[in-house]
DNA sequence: ATCGCGTGTTTACGTTGTAATCATGCTTGA
DNA sequence: TCAAGCATGATTACAACGTAAACACGCGAT
């Protein structure tokens, strides 16, 4: 057979660089043919159509940096470490929350990997498989949710866009915000989540070091 | 001048049901106009484009369920509520998290009204403005993390999907999750958030009751 | 040598967002 | 009362999109 000169991976590749410079809509089969050197057609021969690439695309970032090893042993630091792990791979793919809430979940092998070394985190305390996969939610869920608002307008004016939205209108409006908090709101993004990561494991331990007897 | 036939408010809210049944991607122009016997071109009269369309729909459903007034008194309470009314907007209009992932942030007077709601929770004690904007950021974005993930997939396949994933590459690689996770994911999703809205409001608390001297 | 099939290309079609232009009829100044 | 003006919606048009269909090519197996 012909030799083939496109490759899935190579695709996928392709495809990745083209979102972080121009956002998931420029993510078109056209485009990523073309930086290929190939046409849009040809993408078909390795991906079964654009949903099924973003999808490829999600799993390859999961993959993209691996969690250290070796994990750290208490699970608060091996959770932080995720946390803040996962933080930056969504702002270094800005497309990366959005294609996930666009396409259907993925599950991918390296998805998997990932939740393994997660849950393994837990691993010697007294809680079920299930109470593990619900803590370590909250934890990915937490910093997800609040990427997920921040990592779009950097795109653009940046804080500009913040600067005018909160003083044009808030200050009138909301008295409880202070007026100079546009000023570092994207300096601030990285305090005020370490911040709330700080919160959300302080829960966590509060739950694990409750007797069991008295949890819900 | 011709009295208008139509208005912002009707072209968003018909633009919100087109959405609630066939999702973001059936948002078009045309079929909006469609559903209020117009042609496409005739919200471009109202709406400055698709974007702005999308960005007025999420505003608007913000504001569409009040939060409760009375505030509960205490500032867990208040929390609790806001979040659980924010879950249900989630899962009413499962495109409203691709909304924001995709749209720069919005910033519209419901929101607004919303955030001055909850800021108020924390009044009477002893945290600065831009805490109470981090805890509260704290609880919105845990739930929207969760929500995330969870919006997408109940319109098509549901449980199946997960089930399929769950049970095919999970079983063998995963055995740290249950088998029977499968089963009762999505009945037990309110569960999970409600188990971990717990943890989060407990990590709070554990700050607000901690002495300020001791506080980051 | 030749067959078959895996690979990439070309062409084509329906749909999308939206710019440009037109048709219409209410509102307003006289 | 009536003509002018303009806001509103309809029509037309176009580039770009995803992708189905048909094609051309060339290596591996026979």
């Amino acid at each position: 057979m012909a030799r083939p000169s496109l490759s899935r991976e190579q695709i996928v590749s392709a495809a990745i660089e083209v979102a972080d410079e121009g956002g998931l809509d420029a993510v078109t089969m056209r485009l990523v043919g073309q930086r290929l050197n190939a046409s849009g057609m040809a993408l078909y021969r390795h991906v079964a159509n654009r949903e099924a690439l973003i999808e490829a695309m999600v799993d390859a970032v999961v993959g993209e940096f691996a969690y250290p090893e070796p994990r750290p042993p208490h699970w608060r630091d091996a959770l932080a470490a995720l946390a803040n792990q996962d933080w930056r791979s969504y702002f270094a793919h800005p497309w990366f929350l959005a294609a996930t809430a666009t396409c259907r979940p993925v599950l991918g092998p390296k998805m998997l990997a990932a939740m393994e070394w997660a849950l393994a985190s837990f691993d010697g305390l007294d809680v079920t498989a299930l109470e593990k996969l619900h803590l370590l939610s909250i934890v990915t869920s937490y910093g997800q949710g609040l990427a997920l608002t921040w990592t779009q307008p950097d795109r653009e004016g940046s804080g500009q866009y913040w600067r005018e939205q909160l003083r044009g209108v808030g200050h009138r409006r909301l008295e409880a915000i202070p007026a100079e908090l546009g000023d570092d709101v994207e300096l601030d993004l990285d305090r005020q989540f370490a911040f709330g990561l700080e919160r959300v494991l302080d829960g966590i331990e509060m739950y694990l070091t409750s007797p069991p007897a008295r949890r819900p």
